[in-house]
DNA sequence: CATGAATGAGGATTCATTCAT
DNA sequence: GATGAATGAATCCTCATTCAT
């Protein structure tokens, strides 16, 4: 397609191409997320992306490769905000513990809940490397924070000091973290279903409510 | 085929078809764990058995309805003791959970904790059906038990009434699942390192702490 | 099942071993019939049997064998009345040919239309040496009966003598097999639906009007 | 990759996306033909066509979708010329009949033999549908053309009014199929060797002459 | 003799990856 | 850069055949 003065015009298709290994991660992270990453053919990822199966190669070098930076950029993107959340240093521990759990899984869309499945274990057997690397990242960080801050509360008097900071941090975390890639299956089982918000709140509360003097 | 001590070796094949189910199912249990379910051959899950591929076809019908049935198995197993443990009438609602949760995540070696990575969520993707039956007779039942003994605990005055029973068990439950499931890599992550019973036991205390009546 | 005397007793499958090799072949010819030989498992004729897999290995090498003598012996069978018909010197050489002609492809039930299917093609390709070894024996040696016929009413005046007796044998003996072997389909789809019978009979009408002097 | 003499050569694949369709195509119906469907390997057709296993599946769904195509694509070419035979219009039902049926057989190679061996039957039990569509396009369309014409000859007054115009319509295509499709098995089997032009031309003499007024 | 457990070669199908155009 | 045709390794599953019991 060639027009007169020689340039060629397929206008529809003016994308930059700056802009597509960001659309191909977007692209491959949600198709990944959603239909698991051996189930998916590059195809699909490319067909979401609006390219064809080639182009990914001039991005990527494998599928494996596509996944993981893929999974980075999520990540990136996803703690940035957890570091504020803490550094945010107001408050006593009770409130900055309450601002960190709701930030850390707040504003959950069905989007974001199968990334979480993807990470959580889609992946581990299928690529190592990449769960580990988001278990360091992600949730080892994140309760590492969240020990911290109970530590603080401990030494400020405000918890009491019989409580193994890391293990209540730990529990808490993942079991918000499970509960909330269930929550789908979990409604559809047919138990007692429990709103997300309203489940965050309370496991805090209860959180708050173990660590507290008596 | 007798070598020179005596001893009968190298029978081409041994037949042995009360065995061969159970030793199928174990075996592939064993490298569906390790490995995860579309990672492993049946090949290899034959060879980790004793037979040959073709051996498998004679008692299951697909990979899928072998590992089906090898969940199902295992999870008979695994699950028989629970009922008990809840049935035991004896005592008050801190010590019937205590006694729950250490049964529930007791003797985890590294066998149960593959199988366990595999339900979480290897399975997932690829089998659907089998996750969800998983959840909804596993983890689902186990908090419900839990939420049950909660609300005794509540009736009977031992605890607060103002704490959601289905939030606090669902979220004690996961929580320490997905610990235990993560303790390698935990332990691998150069965290602090968190002994598995002692994690489990600091759980149930902090748990059972944030009910009791102030 | 060792009664006092010490016989063994299972009267039920009290058979004669005698009849085994007859009922494995009627049953293998029904069901590679059935089936197609490609599509059939041993297994399948081994339960149309009423034995199991190995027992067939006792008296046939290999599935093609099987599939060799049970066609042997359906073919002794059926050919065995076609001499007859023709010694049968009674009559013209029209009576004759009609007598022929019925006993050839007279009382076709579906099994034999099956078979005759199973022999037409569905074994040309499969076991070549059988499919000719049933030309041969079958359909050529039938036409060469047939063509003799002709020629004997040639000799004696009461056909006309410029026709190409084989031209004609071969034509209407293929012509009335493959109508034959096609009936179902036929019917199934839509055509002017034609009883067989009749088919038969107008057919050799037919032939030897168009033999027959002017 | 230039050799001495300057020719290409061995280039890894050529991409000829317009020509390979119908190129596997060919080779497909060859193959399966020669050797069979179930005998043939879709590994030997890809050969057969230059190309590799994949490749097939870059333009066919199974193997069956293949077999399908390739009979379908057979069809439509032979016959497209059919229909025209008959729709000339000129001559009498006998000379329009002898045009029918001798462009239905014509130019019959060992090739398209081998096709219509593979349609007779050879697909009979292993892609049932594809064979009763060929029937009902094929054979079944051709013999009510042809008792079509007998009848106008019939009503013409050039033919004989008390012949079944359906059942030696019927015969005579048939016989002259399998005929023609037994013609190579029927030259080794040491039978009177019949010529096939002449087969053909006999058998609508004899057609014919059957048909006539006395 | 009969059984059916065990074998293993064979073949269809998938899909990440390459590369000519 | 983009495309999509072509490749071929990988793997599930089938089933004729063998043979311990």
């Amino acid at each position: 397609m060639i027009t007169d003065d020689g340039r060629a015009r397929e206008a529809k298709w003016e994308r930059r191409p700056d802009e597509r290994p960001r659309e191909l991660l977007d692209a491959a992270l949600c198709v990944f997320a959603e239909r698991g990453y051996r189930n998916t053919r590059l195809e699909e990822v490319a067909e979401a992306a609006g390219v064809t199966k080639g182009t990914i190669y001039h991005y990527f070098a494998t599928k494996e490769d596509l996944l993981r930076r893929a999974i980075e950029e999520h990540h990136a993107e996803a703690f940035g905000q957890l570091d504020e959340a803490v550094a945010a240093d107001a408050g006593s521990a009770s409130v900055r513990i309450q601002r960190l759990v709701r930030r850390s899984f707040g504003a959950m869309g069905s989007a974001r809940r199968n990334v979480l499945r993807l990470l959580l274990q889609g992946i581990a057997h299928e690529v190592p490397s990449v769960h580990r690397q988001w278990l360091a990242n992600g949730p080892f960080r994140a309760w590492t924070l969240l020990a911290a801050l109970v530590r603080e509360g401990q030494q400020a008097g405000e918890f009491r000091a019989d409580v193994d900071a890391d293990v209540a941090a730990r529990t808490l975390l993942s079991g918000l973290l499970l509960q909330i890639v269930w929550q789908p299956d979990s409604v559809a089982g047919g138990g007692t279903p429990v709103d997300e918000q309203r489940l965050i709140d309370e496991a805090v509360d209860f959180f708050l409510h173990g660590l507290r003097q008596l």
